[in-house]
DNA sequence: ACCCTGATGTCAACGGTGTAGACAACGCTG
DNA sequence: CAGCGTTGTCTACACCGTTGACATCAGGGT
């Protein structure tokens, strides 16, 4: 247990200062700790969390970390290394807010879980949801979700083909639907206003006789919420596992 | 009708030489037609069909038009607005193949098109799709597709809130799935190559007692294919829309 | 016939991006 | 204390979207 690593708690800004007239040699490190690729996530998520996607840059993580952009090239080969490494954190985080009154025999409770969960990560989390949701990550957070899912829908008494194809359908309908939600929700604000305003702005003045339904409808389209719409899907990818057990 | 424009049948290559010795002044166009919008998404949509999502550039795009990079600033604000007017131009195609032999009073029938043919959209057009599945165009095929879908809800017997809810999370489900699929499709190569692996690479060498689901499953995870999970959710958001016409 | 005006294409340049490669300071092990 | 691998620094490259000034064109009014 040797070279003290950054934790969650640690990193103080660094003082930049270069000793006034400093000859060409390279500025020494006043840090006595360093980076992990734990810590790198962590504040990668903070950043982007915190100002968008667009600030998911090395420059600015490396800013942000108090060290230099190409230093995080030391922990990861690139940067979609970087945000799979942090959509694998995302997926870890939303196993460990699943788990509290957990029961595997009640397979409905756990989709629902995983599925509420999901919903509040990829609220929380856009940028890099965004980024990562059609993505493999690979990592342990992955699998162990994985491994959940796939016991309990086998556990309920799914052939193993119906298993799979069922978790997929459940996994990618879930997946997806987060996955488009965050990608407006990450949008730049100029985009935002442009794209979230089109029901009032385009539908309701649409030509009354080329465009009757759309018309009559652009209030409700206005009104109805996307989470209402997640949970219409959640269900709908349920029943859809609950007629396949019946059989 | 005065001035020539550029037709989708148009556009030879320029001739590039500058009358050998010419002094430091612009070069005069040997052009008689000029670009237009219609004509730059045709263009753009060939290029990333052809190579893909990373050969979206605006240099690129004016390289394949024999033509200054800037010149399509004429025709759009920015790279967005282009790539929108791309994806209103794959939902004008995605109507326009649903059209022959449409009947609006089977409602299933008409949602089965649009998920079937928005299918094959993605798959065809992958880049754009990925870049704009979560958008909202504006533009005429969206206004056109919506209009037909919700009358055709409304027809078959929904109330209005019931149409906008299942309007949306049909209309939802199948973008996002649509959206997940191009996405992974339009990765580069050694990109995809890990993704599209790691139900092999990763998942079938697990550590049995830690993993045992994801090991028993690895075989019929690798083989169950896309195009059977989407109908599955397609099918599950009908029977949704289903029961909700019965009560 | 002329000039003017608006549309359209060209060019150079700016600030931003991800990333490679050479180098230097550190911490550990012999 | 010498050596060595790890990690952070710096410079530089190729590429990106986009802007603003300018040239050229087509067409209409007079």
């Amino acid at each position: 247990m040797s070279g003290e690593r950054m934790t969650a708690s640690g990193a103080q800004a660094r003082s930049a200062e270069p000793g006034s007239a400093e000859p060409a040699r390279r500025r020494r490190r006043p840090r006595s700790v360093s980076l992990s690729s734990e810590f790198i996530v962590g504040r990668a998520l903070e950043l982007t969390d915190r100002e968008g996607a667009q600030a998911l840059t090395m420059r600015r993580l490396g800013e942000e970390l108090g060290v230099d952009p190409t230093a995080v090239y030391r922990h990861f080969r690139d940067k979609d290394e970087l945000v799979l490494a942090c959509m694998d954190r995302i997926i870890e985080m939303v196993y460990a807010a699943m788990e509290p009154g957990l029961d595997t025999a009640d397979w409905r409770g756990v989709l629902r879980a995983a599925a509420e969960q999901s919903w509040l990560a990829c609220e929380a989390h856009p940028a890099i949801y965004s980024l990562a949701f059609h993505r493999t990550t690979g990592g342990p957070g992955e699998r162990r979700m994985v491994e959940l899912l796939l016991s309990t829908l086998s556990a309920a008494g799914l052939a193993p083909e119906a298993t799979v194809l069922h978790y997929r359908a459940f996994v990618d309908s879930m997946l997806a639907m987060c996955g488009m939600k965050s990608g407006t929700n990450s949008l730049e604000a100029h985009l935002l206003d442009k794209d979230a305003s089109a029901w009032t702005r385009i539908y309701a003045i649409l030509p009354q006789e080329e465009y009757p339904a759309a018309r009559a409808h652009a209030g409700h389209l206005a009104a109805v919420t996307e989470r209402a719409i997640f949970s219409s899907v959640t269900e709908a990818v349920i029943s859809l596992i609950e007629t396949s057990l019946r059989a």
